[in-house]
DNA sequence: AAATCCTGACTGGGCGATCAGTCAGGATTC
DNA sequence: GAATCCTGACTGATCGCCCAGTCAGGATTT
């Protein structure tokens, strides 16, 4: 029964191969566990794989993170970078607070809307956005910081009075209140006595937008 | 020569008992390593201690791990509290600037001021108010949910226009943006060409409370 | 001498990784 | 067209290592 089909074509896979039934697992048991608490024989079982198949694909443990990440990373910063380009494409400048949704927007979507996996990538890149760990801070440097680049440059041609500087922390800032949004950890409703609901990442963006806008015309201001 | 001094008095310690000195170390390797990462043998030996020691005096991982966030969150919480109670103390209501500086300073001085752990506590803090493992969030709500709620509390106060969900929204944040402080991933510096260093805590204070307070305003005129 | 502090050897278990071997099926040979 | 060869996907047993935690007993304090 455990057919060995699922990629049907001799070339480029289609339809979800085993490989990427593993990548599936493996952001849900890291999302869960964290990189050092997920056990790859806890990957494999959540992929109905054996542990040893992980090791033929991927090798090690550490590379498993990275094709994951790699994965995840690519849907997510191209459909950004695409927003932002349409954004400017047209005559007249975006608004600051359409730069910040096209900051967030697709992160929260690509969690969402695969919904097999409910925000695991979200937590994960909680995590490792903030190690200070050499081996994720090279992942973010080579997957994240080009992007990064591309929202500090949009942020200084709308707001002309920002400084380069200004531009770098207000783009660390905003991602630091993201991942408010992304961490999921329920503590909102916690402290509002349940009116505030951290899973709601729309009622979320509606807040975080003006206030990172506001944060960043103050740095402006300055 | 590895004396088994340290502690000179009878009573309830004074000067840097095995006790201290075992807890400095959890805070460090924790900090490095992680908790899933850190190793007893690792902290044993950064404390100069037999591993065994450890477990007669904290029993286990978890309750060494607990026992050093209580050590420091109380330190640091403590002062935070009486720099609000402070700051509303006199006639005059305190600026928005003055609470969201009561809020981080403490924790970047106690961070600092110890030296021996050049901020280890600060980056512990980051990854574990960051995760959604309900052992975490049991610690963040015991040690941190109080004095939060007395900043949300000092936030409504001075800015009226302020709902309560709008106030607990504004708390975490900030807490968001102070992560990007006290996580001292080394980007800022990477991504601003060597400008912008996130080691150097009076600088970044001077841009995140400005920051913050307009992302607050900025909230209140919605 | 009682109590407390402390050590270092030890244990069982779980870890990442390895590897010999199975299997399906495409290519090659006759 | 059938026998052979070959390859890439996959399994499950296994390895050596390191982990948190234990414990008997030595050292030190009171």
């Amino acid at each position: 029964m455990s057919s060995h089909a699922a990629r049907t074509g001799s070339g480029p896979g289609q339809g979800e191969s085993r490989q990427d039934a593993i990548l599936d697992a493996a952001e849900r048991v890291f999302a869960a566990d964290g990189y050092q608490g997920a056990a790859m024989r806890a990957i494999a079982e959540a992929a109905g794989v054996a542990q040893g198949l992980i090791h033929y694909h991927f090798k090690t443990k550490e590379k498993l993170f990275e094709a994951m990440v790699v994965r995840r990373s690519g849907q997510i910063n191209e459909r950004r970078a695409a927003l932002v380009a349409d954004l400017f494409a047209h005559g007249d400048p975006p608004r600051l607070e359409q730069i910040v949704e096209a900051l967030f927007r697709p992160t929260i979507e690509t969690g969402l809307d695969l919904a097999r996996d409910g925000g695991a990538f979200a937590r994960i890149l909680v995590s490792f956005a903030n190690s200070a760990d050499p081996r994720d801070q090279r992942l973010i440097e080579i997957h994240y910081d080009p992007i990064a680049q591309t929202f500090i440059e949009a942020l200084m041609r709308i707001e002309p009075g920002l400084s380069r500087a200004d531009a770098v922390w207000a783009y660390m800032f905003a991602i630091g209140v993201g991942m408010t949004m992304m961490a999921k950890t329920g503590r909102p409703k916690r402290l509002s006595g349940g009116v505030c609901d951290d899973g709601d990442a729309e009622a979320m963006l509606s807040r975080i937008v003006p206030f990172i806008c506001g944060g960043v015309r103050a740095l402006v201001e300055e």
